[in-house]
DNA sequence: GACAACCTACTCGGATAAGCTTTGTCCGAGTCTGATTGG
DNA sequence: CCAATCAGACTCGGACAAAGCTTATCCGAGTAGGTTGTC
């Protein structure tokens, strides 16, 4: 099992915009250079996290993205769920109603399969614990230098 | 992020194989007719949960898989870790270190990705609870009829 | 000098190709079972 | 009738291809700002 590497760039690229207070939007040209990304494909990222309404994007000459909402309003699981999609990392594929072992009646398949359930909870236990942290908790366990860092960059870059 | 399907296939045949008892080994053909699944690809991924311990295989004509421990030491997480690989599904690359926002001493860097522990500590949380549940557990959740299906549907497909 | 129209450059956004993991298949080595043959 | 031997078939196990998803790239539509010409 494996996560796609969008997550990763789409947290970082959020903190970056909630670092910098979100006063003028940041183009993905500027964003993808601070971290050494590829500059398309972080974007069509990025317009995934527009599409579940994280983040607000603003076409024009001196346009870019910014966030939609307060860091305290946006939690892992938003980011997560608006990259990877929300389906389930495990899929129950009702084999135990196929072959040999399912010739019985489908009355006998009432009861939620033991297996998915089994699996749910503990996927259930993870995204409660994605849905538990927000934006605003990592950049207060970060080094406070981080903001201070993330705005001398933004003004690098733009002058 | 999707997770295999050879983790709901060797889940569910470690189940038949508990509630069978354990006396004579089951081989994949049999296995695999009974979940309609593709036999020799299987037969890989029971071949997974041998080298994790968790299954014992005899070769030769009477052949075939049993679990290697009683299902109550059999935890959900041990038969993911097999199958599905000993790494989490987020990898943290550092991104945070690389392009413009990294012209520092490396020093800066001492503590640790914000994100990946906010990451790593959703998914110490799914993986708590997969190993507090074990096929035992998942047995004693499923109707009573269950075990004796097993049973019969074993002598029907070895008559 | 001020205003308005135009043009340019830069942005997002979606449609279009490679790389890699997952899925699926095949064949060979090994082993137990059962029959066969000799005593 | 009994035992040892031999052939056979079935098992696991790992090496070998195809498919799907992730990653990566390209080009078009649209917008803001700067420029230029006119009043």
């Amino acid at each position: 099992m494996r996560m796609g590497e969008g997550v990763e760039w789409g947290l970082h690229c959020c903190l970056t915009l909630a670092w910098l207070g979100g006063q003028d939007p940041v183009s993905t040209a500027k964003l993808a250079a601070r971290f050494d990304l590829p500059q398309a494909y972080l974007n069509k990222r990025l317009q995934a996290l527009v599409r579940a309404g994280i983040l607000t994007s603003t076409p024009g000459v001196r346009g870019g993205f910014r966030l939609a909402r307060p860091p305290e309003k946006i939690t892992l699981m938003d980011v997560v769920a608006a990259i990877e999609g929300p389906d389930d990392a495990f899929r129950c594929t009702e084999i135990r109603q196929r072959g040999d072992g399912a010739e019985l009646p489908v009355r006998e398949f009432r009861a939620p399969c033991g297996v998915a359930t089994a699996m749910r909870r503990a996927e259930l236990a993870w995204r409660r614990e994605l849905a538990g942290q927000t934006l605003a908790d990592i950049m207060a366990a970060s080094p406070p230098v981080a903001a201070e860092r993330a705005r001398s960059w933004y003004e690098r870059v733009s002058g």
